[in-house]
RNA sequence: GGGCGGUUAGCUCAGUUGGUCCAGAGCGCCUGCCUUACAAGCAGGAGGUCAGUGGUUCGACUCCACUACCGCCCA
């Protein structure tokens, strides 16, 4: 048989894609005989290919789902894209620059013409690199944010929230940037430490030569005040309270005010009030009935309002304020100030808070069932303790969710007015005429919604909704959702306020927050900073199996993996192990098998021994995947495949397999062996699923289902627990070990065959030592093991003492006796410092008395046994010297 | 300013309800092996006052408090 050394990936990840496509294993449909499991993908953003994160997060998406649809579940798991308003409009405006365009060049209609391109070409790419990552998804119901069915969900809900009284309009204070030109959310904002300045300024009072100083960080906004503000109670203040100042550079008069809203502490105690460009500012104008003048354009210059400064980028405005202040003798000091400073999330220009129309939803009576069903646990968070408050505190302290933005790419909102009457209409298509004057001249609202304003509808919208589809009834809820902490607010917790409001049922039951990949110093991948790995060019390189395997290596619940490209090699080993196991098992094999139930009265200990550790490592799989402690639960199928079945049980069975003749044990052999690589491919399967498919394809047999995508998922059976066997293969194994340790240390020739004899007065292990004696000349190369005779020179043997069998190497010639006293005292020294930790503790009367007696008894038993070995140890020493 | 997370072997991290996993894994390092599945491998080994201080307890890497440093979120 020609199989080759290195397993080559290439040759099958392609080819069991395609058959899993073929034979439709990722359809899922509505059967009402089984039990549905649904997963809908985050959907990827249209804005580019890929990167690490997404291969992260749908690794760990493809695992949960393989795992359920192998045990039998109808498992759906749902792609899609999204098509992601600001970024990618923006992605797209960043082309057009090449081309020495603008969006406004194309005009409205073009320009989003353009971004359909876009979408499709990268749309296309996304979908794809999730086939070469193995992803499992129901392909024939992909979707798109913007699929015209989607659109109309999205129109749906903006009128039934509408009609609810929960979406209106108004002038308010909202997050600006002037560079997307565009409305943000308050969570689309982020705050970055800035070393900025404080600067304190003299506003003079009209007839007087008195002056307040305020104290401010944007002085350009100073052109915009309508007061100025003090707290009621300060009594430096209390005889300017009622009276009028002259604004600086403006000349306008604006009033001196009490409120309670003004920290005393802050600056002067004494603040400008811009209602137009401050948040607090409009609320205290509000109580005060105070004007508010916008002195901005809404691409960061500042308008007509700002007299002089018209025209002026804002930060030139603000040095060219500071100048003219100063100057004026206005200025009295400028103190170095840290604070905080609102960044758009998405091009990371400074926002500025800016007062404008704009549309909202209500948020407090959506947030309300939201945290209910976190904190009665219909929804769980995995890691729940480390995200559970901060979705609390967000919901507790809930604002409303500015959703209007002045963007092309996105849902238009389905609002139109009235050119005549100014009367607005709210529906699914423009009305023919105006429903109150009857006019035809109507418009729509130009703006398009927030891109998650489309998203937070995903769990049910891709179902059917409205219509109340069957696929609706059976796969919704959800049970699953796998996803970032970074998009908790954007998306998570608004997911389950619209599954709450309109599905009156939660979205999804568990949500797995995975951590964020990062480069191998810890830092984030990024564009700029070049450090990201490119998930194809990693498969190309190393497979799409080694690729899911490494980053579920490296992970661990909820936290951040650092990731470098050589850092795979794991995967790839790990592969290669596997594929050389079955290399091994098909060089001793004529054609698969899997009958080992058939051989059952010439089972050994080996046998009995894998068998049972085979059961814990299918319950450790499982219940560590039921408990979506992913990394775990590979781990223990790794461990057990590479450190017990290949290093020790493949090991043991080599002399069977390659006694001359067939027989029973033989038989007993292969087919165990068989056994157990066939079913840890079914183990390994959601991680690594084409080396896993190649292999069971391999050792398939007639009876086995046609592909390891749906063969039933490994069962324990409690019959083949075997702690008898676990214990004598423990001894043995530590026999094994010891005899290696003495040989490597006392530099043995690998070659030369050892000579092995014990003393001991425990008759079972006595036993297992005879019995077992050709395990231990296989794996320890012994040559004769015998007892211990009378009258044996013991001057050359190095010994050991393993669970009270002592054990002597003679080692004539080889032996260095100072070495072995050494190795001996040291083994000793390490021994009696554990022996005098254990005395003062019995010696101790308040453990004995007060630690559990079952603590108390095993100690004392410790005790006995490491005495016992000292003892041993002691004499054996005694003789060297 | 408020909240959360982290600090364990050279590196990246495990350690699940305090007492057998008296500290583990992967990678790296050292030694010996091309032993008829695998050198992408096998066997053996070195290496850690479990950030610091104090407390609770018979007993703390594990619980509590404070401190230091790192990171994230919110205002």
């Amino acid at each position: 048989m020609d199989i080759p050394k290195v397993y080559d990936p290439k040759q099958v990840e392609d080819k069991w894609y395609q058959m899993w496509l073929e034979k439709g294993y990722f359809n899922a449909d509505v059967r009402p005989d089984r039990k549905p499991y649904t997963i809908v993908i985050p959907p990827p953003n249209v804005t580019a290919a890929l990167h690490m994160g997404h291969a992260y997060n749908n690794t760990i998406q493809d695992i949960l789902i393989r795992y359920k649809r192998k045990q039998g579940y109808e498992a759906l798991w749902l792609p899609g894209t999204d098509h992601a308003g600001i970024a990618t409009q923006n992605v797209v405006e960043k082309e057009l620059r090449k081309e020495n365009l603008t969006r406004h060049d194309l005009g409205r209609e073009a320009f989003v013409k353009r971004v359909w391109e876009w979408k499709e070409k990268y749309g296309n790419t996304i979908i794809n690199q999730l086939k070469k990552m193995g992803c499992s998804c129901d392909w024939r119901r992909e979707r798109f944010t913007m699929d015209p069915e989607y659109t109309y969900v999205v129109r749906e809900v903006f009128i039934r929230l509408y009609r609810k009284g929960w979406i209106y309009r108004g002038k308010y204070i909202i997050n600006w940037c002037p560079r997307c030109s565009t409305a943000l959310s308050d969570e689309e904002v982020e705050y970055k430490t800035h070393d900025g300045n404080l600067w304190y300024i003299k506003y003079p009072l009209k007839d007087s030569k008195d002056f307040i100083v305020v104290a401010t960080t944007r002085p350009e906004t100073m052109l915009g005040d309508t007061a100025v503000a003090v707290h009621p109670d300060d009594p430096r203040f209390q005889k300017f309270i009622g009276k009028t100042i002259i604004l600086p550079l403006m000349q306008r008069e604006i009033p001196v005010i009490a409120d309670d809203q003004v920290d005393p502490e802050f600056g002067t105690g004494a603040v400008k009030v811009t209602p137009a460009h401050d948040p607090n500012d409009f609320q205290i104008a509000q109580r005060h009935q105070l004007p508010a003048v916008n002195i901005l354009n809404n691409d960061g210059t500042l308008n007509e309002n700002a007299g002089a400064f018209k025209g002026l980028d804002r930060f030139v405005a603000r040095k060219k304020v500071v100048e003219a202040l100063e100057k004026e003798g206005l200025l009295l000091k400028i103190e170095s100030h840290v604070h905080n400073v609102g960044h758009c999330h998405r091009c990371d220009t400074v926002i500025e808070p800016w007062l404008s129309e704009q549309w909202f939803v209500r948020m407090k009576d959506l947030a309300e069932p939201a945290k209910q069903v976190v904190k009665d646990g219909r929804i769980k968070l995995h890691p729940e303790e480390r995200w559970i408050k901060t979705y609390l505190n967000w919901l507790e302290n809930i604002r409303d969710w500015c959703i209007s933005r002045q963007l092309w790419w996105g849902h238009r909102i389905p609002v139109y007015y009235c050119d005549d009457c100014q009367h607005m209409m709210v529906d699914h298509e423009m009305p023919a005429a105006c429903e109150k004057c009857g006019s035809d001249r109507l418009r729509q609202d130009e703006d398009v919604l927030d891109t998650w304003f489309s998203s937070w509808l995903w769990p049910f919208a891709t179902l059917g909704w409205p219509k109340d589809t069957p696929e609706l009834k059976y796969f919704y809820p959800t049970d699953t959702l796998v996803t970032g902490p970074d998009i908790i607010f954007f998306w998570v917790a608004r997911m389950i306020m619209a599954g709450m409001e309109f599905m009156k049922e939660v979205p999804f039951r568990d949500v797995y927050l995975n951590g964020i990949v990062r480069d191998r110093f810890g830092r984030k991948m990024s564009k700029s900073l070049g450090n990201g790995i490119d998930p194809l060019d990693v498969i190309h390189r190393f497979s799409a199996d080694a690729m899911r395997f490494t980053l579920i290596m490296l992970s661990s619940e909820g936290q951040d993996i650092n990731l470098a490209e050589d850092y795979f090699e794991m995967g790839r080993n790990f592969s290669n192990k596997i594929w050389n196991a079955y290399r091994f098992l098909a060089l001793n094999l004529d054609e698969p098998r899997d009958n080992y139930q058939d051989y059952r009265d010439h089972f050994e200990l080996a046998d009995r021994w894998i068998l049972s550790r085979l059961n814990k490592a299918i319950e450790g799989v499982g219940s560590n995947l039921d408990n979506f402690r992913i990394h775990d639960s590979l781990d223990a199928v790794y461990h057990f495949f590479w450190d017990e079945f290949c290093d020790w049980y493949l090991e043991l069975i080599k002399p069977r397999l390659y006694a001359e003749a067939d027989g029973p044990q033989k038989e007993t052999a292969r087919t165990i062996a068989t056994h157990i690589m066939k079913t840890t491919m079914n183990l390994l399967h959601p991680y690594i699923p084409f080396i896993t498919e190649e292999i069971y394809q391999r050792l398939r047999t007639e009876q086995d289902v046609e592909s390891v995508v749906i063969a039933p998922w490994p069962e324990p059976q409690a019959e083949l627990n075997d702690p008898q066997a676990e214990s004598d293969m423990n001894f043995l194994q530590q026999v094994i070990s010891h005899i290696r340790t003495i040989r490597s240390e006392m530099n043995v020739p690998p070659a030369k065959k050892a000579t092995l004899w014990y003393r001991t007065d425990d008759g079972h292990r006595g036993e297992l030592l005879k019995q077992f004696a050709p395990y231990i000349q296989q794996l320890a190369r012994v040559e004769t093991i015998e007892p211990l005779s009378d009258g044996r020179d013991l001057k050359s043997t190095a010994t050991v003492v393993v669970e009270n069998v002592e054990l002597f190497l003679p080692l004539e010639g080889l032996i260095d006796l100072d070495k072995e006293r050494q190795r001996l005292e040291k083994e000793i020294g390490r021994l009696e410092q554990q022996v005098m930790g254990l005395q003062k503790k019995l010696s101790n009367e308040d453990f004995l008395q007060k630690a559990p007696a079952q603590v108390v008894q095993q100690e004392k038993e410790k005790m006995k046994n490491l005495s016992e070995k000292l003892t041993k140890l002691r004499a054996n020493l005694k003789r060297l010297t």
